[in-house]
DNA sequence: ACCGACATTGCAACCGCTTGCAAAGGGGCT
DNA sequence: AGCCCCTTTGCAAGCGGTTGCAATGTCGGT
């Protein structure tokens, strides 16, 4: 079907070993070689085969790409960075969906038989068992958006969810609310927990807290529980566990009649992108998703080089950003 | 580093082609081997290396996925059920990013040394010609979402936007608008230039028209022109050549202190899930995206089995949907 | 002219799996 | 018992590349 090594082979008159030499760079080839071998095969329309070399060589440069959240503008923004980081850089991302609670098995399976180098499992919600289970499979793994955890057995590239949690609860504390509430994504997300601990945590006396759980991080799941928080006394301000579930939200609190921020304050995470759009204008936490990612592939970059590296946790900084959700 | 199939069929005294038959259906093998060897596999904790097999077999199972829009939330959906629905058949998705305007070939060699057993090209604004250079190469493709064209040299699964134009253009016409517009995406966009076809020709003596395009099909690109058609005059009502346009538009309407649907009406097409969410209630033409991608799948596994298929077009119907920003 | 060091090249085995072909085994039938 | 046919199994040759090792060639130095 396609042309092989052996016709270029012949073609150039010169040995199969000697192809292959001239397409893997640090090979001991003369120049000369080189370009004749390099003629031969644009000639014929010549083009390694990835798998072929990845049988022998042990490594395919094929990335496993686990997230299980296809839903989430978020996401958009994750994979445009992830599949263009990493194609610039020469590997293949091979992406996993997980639907609902796909158990960390399947995954697993499915990547070690496309031998991929290294996964990267992109989720805030996943326990940090999940990641574990690739590296206990002797693939690199980093977990990106990942929870940091007490025993380090994977490296994990995310923000500081509890510090969020603080960040939020002072914001609103310093802005004047004294009835404030926390309204989380599912309440099995590590991401949910630890905003939810942060928060509780800079609030208590500064305010009267109360908290809630939406049943996903989405837009329905915001709008419902909002809806529920309201129907019992809503408080003055939310931090909400994400920025889709702060535009259900709102959704609900404008429905019911009410003004934001000037009823109910609304304070979101993430600042995907159209939290910025004019007609929404969130307020919300910025997690730096650019440098998380490059951070990501730098790091399963330089795991690939040495797959014993000891696990690393790198937190970056979050930030507010001041929109029209929250009153001044 | 991993279990080979030799290590199994040594364990399970057995030659290594009886490994092999026991792990492909179909093949020559008794019922004891199978579960002999399966056993012995369960316990080494054999798998089968996709890579290795597909060398032999010329069948990877690996599914290029091409797309260009990684701003556009319609997208998240696109992804997540071409993702699902193909490792849900025993497929893998392998994505190609094309930054700005790669060009086909790079893609195309991309694709070719992964050895993908098919493409699908998901985009709305790729010349057929893109598509076509896969076919070209060998390689199995569906173009979803493409143009319709007179050389069917390639599947293309999608709508007819011209009929979207001309739907669009009726029912705003029927709603009793008089000035009425046509915002489009980028000029060059295959799909761009269809629905205005259709919009002009539909709207043709039946009331005033104009148009004009954005520069790419983002919020701010839908903000930015429409900002400049409000400075010249709007018309009553404006069909944007996307939802995200239309979001754009509608900020901008809102921004210059008209209302909507009251000063001016706005019609979008995708009905990406936001569109429904209350604060934006947008009101636009559905793309049957489910369906869409169900058959690109469904068409791309018949071409596996068949390569020199006849390449079929398929055109999906859409409708009207009724929300919040077109008076009625 | 001779020697050693180094750079190039080819040979051939191997990566993990599949498959055509032939050998072996197992009935059913006469 | 003998024959034929069908099923099951193993052998071995690939699939397209890579790479250790040995062979060859080149060059500087004496």
């Amino acid at each position: 079907m396609s042309v092989t090594l052996k016709e270029v082979a012949e073609l150039a008159g010169v040995s199969t070993a000697s192809v292959s030499r001239a397409f893997t760079d640090g090979a001991s080839v003369s120049a000369s070689m080189r370009a004749r071998v390099r003629a031969a095969a644009k000639e014929l329309g010549y083009l390694p085969n990835a798998l072929a070399s990845g049988l022998t060589t042990g490594r395919t440069k094929l990335i496993g790409l686990v997230a299980d959240n296809f839903h989430n503008p978020i996401f958009l923004e994750v994979f445009d960075r992830f599949t263009r980081g990493l194609q610039g850089r020469g590997l293949r991302p091979l992406i996993v969906n997980l639907t609902d609670e796909t158990d960390p098995a399947t995954s697993v399976t499915l990547l070690r038989q496309y031998s991929v180098d290294g996964v990267i499992v992109a989720s805030s919600t996943l326990p940090p068992t999940f990641a574990r289970a690739f590296r206990d499979a002797g693939l690199p793994v980093v977990h990106t958006f990942g929870r940091r955890s007490a025993d380090t057995a994977v490296d994990i590239i995310g923000i500081d969810n509890i510090a969020c949690g603080t960040l939020a609860a002072e914001t609103l504390v310093q802005r004047g609310y004294r009835r404030i509430a926390f309204l989380g994504g599912p309440e099995r997300a590590t991401s949910t927990q630890d905003r939810l601990t942060g928060f509780l945590r800079a609030s208590d006396g500064a305010a009267e807290v109360s908290h809630s759980f939406a049943r996903a991080y989405s837009f329905e799941a915001g709008h419902e529980e909002m809806a529920r928080c309201l129907a019992f006394g809503p408080a003055e301000a939310y931090f909400c566990g994400d920025d889709v579930l702060s535009l259900g939200a709102i959704a609900a609190v404008r429905q019911a009649g009410l003004r934001v921020p000037e009823d109910v304050g609304v304070i979101g995470l993430n600042d995907m992108e159209m939290a910025g759009w004019s007609t929404i204008d969130l307020t919300t936490i910025r997690q730096p998703v650019g440098p998380i990612i490059e951070a990501s592939i730098a790091r399963i970059i330089a795991l690939l080089q040495d797959p014993l590296a000891r696990p690393e946790v790198l937190t970056l900084p979050c930030h507010l950003v001041e929109r029209g959700t929250l009153r001044r």
